[in-house]
RNA sequence: GGGCGAUUGGCUCAGUGGUAGAGCGCCUCGUUCACACCGAGGAGGUCGCUGGUUCGAACCCAGUAUCGCCCACCA
């Protein structure tokens, strides 16, 4: 940041004209400054200002038809702690909040909350009403869903999740996230619809965007297509069959662990150097059962040590597969459909009448059955070489879905990603290398994703509900589309539903019809959408003006887990768009684990709801607990870092109390730093200064744990050392007067200096407590004040060190020993007592003398020895009575 | 198979070359005149293991073990 408009000048005197309560507490702080905030419009974004001026954010919008966990409060805080902190370094901070409304699971909630489902074929009916309302958590099968259209699936969207963004805006206002809740946007929206297609036509025009028919990745249960970034390799139970294909000169043995493709096999492969099947490669052997003759080839992707070392390649069981069946131009033999069931038509590349007859008892089979018959089919021939050996092999799924991917063939939309185009991939790689992330080492798996890619981004999924693709097709003479050539909307017609929208130079008649046209029936995948996120929070299609004012963004805040995804994805389309980065820092939260060290799963998270934990322990202590954990670093789910969070609150506003207690309520209180003259106060500064400087680089460095740490360990000294050892010089003689003395007023001043100070530090992670500090005597908000600076403590502080103050501590300490091993009163007087200072120490201890025996009730003679060492001890003391303050 | 992170007192974690730290928990006391959602004092660790560099290693290097994760791995 730079350009900053200047800060006010530092009053040098505060206003004593509020009430400081007598008793204090942190019972209803969340509500009661939520609604001051609100009603003073305190996080409002001001537009008017420049790029250089604001701290843009790419907030995450949650899913709203999931539920919020302790891992959301857990992320969202830290990004709001960085918010609160570049507001009050001056910067304007953009800080929107979105909601994902858009994907499967919003869906499947308003399919079952409306009992109807989406059918893009149906026409709009404006005066639709739901057949049904509500959920009892039971699910409405597909058979008795109402089909309607589109839009009208969209518009029920809308509605049902309004109550569940109502219920998140009120988690994360009890929360404290300085968000503006004037900028909220939905992924479902026209508006995000309108971006997200306005981008893909761009992508589409500069060739970025294309349609493909290649076989590809495909989940049998939602039916759609997958993308390589929405997979997870799971074990999945399976068994080796070895299986025996007819050659000239006897059986060759393959093992595979899926015998039910068998009707489907193109080839058998061997790597080009293996002795063992050197004699073999250009012959052909017969498939057992179907009686199909296939030719053996060689290939370098076939691994010797694997299986038998031959394999049967079929079209397709896996990736390796469909390279084989490309690079070898070998014949396409599918049999499996996208339903998941084997062809129900016996395939013709199956000849012979035994063949026939075995496909037959396959037709229409799932994969399961399929396998169960091909290998009692195996078995009856003799083809099967010993039992099945159970294994444990990783599969493909979708992240989703619970059965293994096939690979089937169909058309799709792919958007290049450096996939399959090494400058491109190299392009991103080196946008990866300009994105800081925090922690550094999470960049490693961007770039282990990027280098990993093995084709472009599919983006098209045969979903109905979702953004639908602006495109249609002109149909020729027999109604067949034109795919090269698709018809496009003007961008100011945004957003369009080729599914009811009627392209340039047709009428609603000729959809359909040989000679008109008709739309694409696909949608987007979600992470098409979610990858706009800065354009559709910034405003890129409908408000240049503010677009420029915070692209690209600062920060994009998120979880490790989908830096393949929302991250990549989102460098991909800014790098194709703008031409830069969407950010230039990233930020990313680790997990939370469960006690027992797991990744603390929904629904454990969910036992403990979100709003529970803040309202048991307060928003300021579980944002404590969660700011107290580095970026990139899982946390525990830890109650007691809570707690003391929770202590931590209270001991601002009770210590805040004291230190304003002191003097007439109705005098200014002294924030001149030339009022500090005692050594000690000025002392107490110096430490406070360098607290300052070093919480501030820390923050520059996203590093708020580490600011949190170095604030409050000064915090906890502050109180338990500097607090007690100035309390008697603050009363001062002349309390009820006017007429202190200049020790008095130092003591006065330091201590309003430094909770000035303390409560700015202390303000990112506990808002609550700090702004009802600040509101007792200061004006206007804790939140929009600036960030301290080490400047006017440094002045007061002059040359005097810190270590006074740990020198008079220490000799605090020491009388306080005396006390502690005597098992008495604290408040016990010291008649008599030798203390022992070391070198270091001795001129400290000189000069906090008087307040040391004040706090330590040493008032009578009182020794000072020069030892070695580098502790304060005490020795021959005697004590006298408990005594009371005079 | 490649890689990233972690390993420090019972627990949660700081600490990147100079005599082991914090909080919680524990023990012993004290206290309601800011704070019982409190205060003071104390006990407790050969920093996963092995080797190396260095006058000196929790920290640097090499190796190793365990845990978590990312990527690859479907014959």
């Amino acid at each position: 940041m730079s350009d900053l408009p200047s800060r006010p000048a530092s009053p040098t005197t505060a206003s004593a004209g509020r009430q400081v309560p007598d008793k204090v507490s942190l019972e209803g702080l969340e509500v009661r400054w939520d609604a001051a905030w609100t009603a003073q419009d305190l996080y409002a974004f001001d537009r008017t200002r420049t790029r250089e001026q604001v701290y843009s954010i790419d907030t995450p919008p949650p899913t709203v038809s999931g539920s919020l966990h302790v891992g959301h409060v857990f992320s969202y805080t830290h990004t709001d702690v960085v918010a609160r902190y570049r507001r009050m370094t001056g910067a304007e901070v953009f800080y929107p909040m979105g909601w994902d409304d858009n994907g499967l699971p919003t869906e499947r909630r308003v399919q079952n909350y409306y009992g109807v489902r989406c059918d893009p074929s149906l026409p709009y009916d404006p005066d639709f009403t739901p057949p049904h309302e509500g959920t009892d958590g039971k699910v409405i099968r597909a058979a008795d869903q109402v089909p309607i259209s589109r839009r009208n699936f969209v518009e029920l969207c809308e509605r049902l999740t309004v109550e569940d963004e109502r219920q998140f805006e009120a988690l994360w206002r009890h929360l404290g996230l300085s968000v503006d809740w004037s900028r909220t946007y939905q992924t479902i929206s026209a508006e995000a619809r309108a971006v997200a297609q306005q981008a893909f036509l761009r992508n589409l025009a500069r060739d970025e965007a294309y349609q493909a028919e290649a076989p590809g990745l495909w989940d049998v249960t939602f039916q759609t297509a997958v993308a390589q970034a929405e997979l997870e390799a799971r074990d999945y139970p399976g068994a080796f069959h070895r299986v025996a294909f007819h050659g000239a000169d006897g059986p060759v043995f393959i093992e595979t662990t899926r015998p039910e493709l068998l009707p489907a096999c193109v080839a058998l492969i061997a790597h080009p150097d293996d002795e063992r099947y050197q004699h073999l490669f250009g012959t052909t052997v017969t498939t057992p059962l179907f009686d199909v003759e296939i030719p053996v080839l060689a290939h370098p992707a076939a691994e010797p040590d694997k299986g038998a070392g031959i394999a049967m390649c079929c079209t397709f069981g896996d990736l390796t597969d469909v390279q084989w069946w490309r690079e070898l131009q070998l014949p396409t033999r599918s049999v499996m459909q996208r339903d998941g069931r084997l062809l129900r038509e016996t395939p013709d590349w199956i000849t012979t009448e035994g063949g026939r007859a075995r496909y037959d008892e396959l037709a229409g089979k799932t994969t399961f059955s399929a396998r169960e018959a091909v290998v009692a089919g195996l078995r009856e021939t003799g083809d099967l070489d010993g039992e099945p050996t159970a294994t444990q092999r990783k599969a493909n799924f979708y992240e989703k879905g619970d059965k293994p991917l096939e690979i089937v063939t169909s058309r799709q939309w792919y958007l290049r990603n450096g996939g399959r185009d090494e400058d491109l991939r190299a392009a991103l790689l080196a946008r990866g290398a300009e994105l800081d992330f925090h922690p550094e080492f999470m960049a490693v798996r961007y770039e282990n994703w990027v280098g990993g890619l093995n084709g472009d981004w599919l983006i098209s999924r045969q979903r109905f509900f979702g953004v639908p693709f602006p495109v249609w097709y002109a149909l020729d003479a027999d109604g067949e589309p034109d795919h090269a050539r698709p018809l496009v909307p003007t961008e100011d017609q945004l957003p369009v539903d080729p599914s009811s929208d009627v392209p340039a130079g047709y009428t609603a008649d000729q959809r359909g019809v040989p000679g008109g046209f008709v739309g694409d029936p696909d949608i987007m995948d979600t992470w098409a959408t979610s990858s706009l996120t800065p354009q559709i929070a910034g405003g890129w299609r409908t408000d240049p003006d503010l677009f420029a004012r915070v692209f690209p963004m600062d920060l994009r805040p998120q979880g490790q887990d989908i830096i393949r995804t929302w991250l990549f994805s989102t460098v991909v389309r800014a790098h194709l768009e703008h031409g830069s980065l969407p950010w230039s820092d990233a930020a990313i939260s680790g997990w939370i684990l469960d006690p027992d060290r797991k990744k603390m799963s929904k629904s454990k998270g969910n036992v403990v709801t979100p709003m529970g934990l803040l309202e048991e322990h307060g928003s300021d202590a579980v944002r404590y607990w969660a700011a107290s954990a580095r970026l990139g670093t899982d946390a525990a789910f830890e109650v007691g870092q809570m707690k003391i969070g929770r202590r931590l609150a209270i001991k601002v506003l009770n210590a805040s109390k004291f230190a304003l207690s002191f003097g007439s309520p109705d005098e200014p209180r002294p924030l001149d730093p030339a009022l500090v003259t005692v050594p000690l106060d000025r002392a107490m500064l110096a430490g406070l200064a360098v607290v300052v400087e070093r919480a501030t680089e820390a923050y520059e460095a996203y590093d708020h744990t580490r600011a949190l740490e170095l604030t409050e360990t000064f915090f906890w000294t502050f109180c338990d050392d500097y607090l007690e050892l100035v309390k008697d010089r603050a009363y001062g003689a002349g309390a009820e007067t006017h007429d202190v003395s200049a020790e008095t007023t130092s003591a006065r001043a330091a201590l309003t200096l430094a909770l000035d100070s303390l409560l700015r530090l202390l303000a990112p992670v506990l808002p609550f407590a700090t702004e009802e500090v600040w509101s007792w005597w200061r004006e206007g908000s804790v939140h929009r004040a600036s960030w301290p600076t080490s400047e006017p403590l440094r002045a007061a502080a002059g040359d005097v060190p810190f270590a006074v103050v740990g020198a008079a501590g220490g000799a605090l300490a020491a009388l306080r020993k005396v006390k502690s091993e005597a098992k008495v009163s604290m408040r016990t007087e010291i008649l008599e007592v030798t203390l022992e200072v070391p070198a270091a120490q001795a001129a400290g201890v000189q000069l906090a003398l008087d307040d040391v025996r004040a706090a330590g009730r040493a008032t009578g003679a009182l020794t000072l020895v020069d030892v070695d060492g580098d502790v304060v001890t005490a020795r021959d003391a005697v004590l006298g009575d408990p005594v009371t303050r005079g």
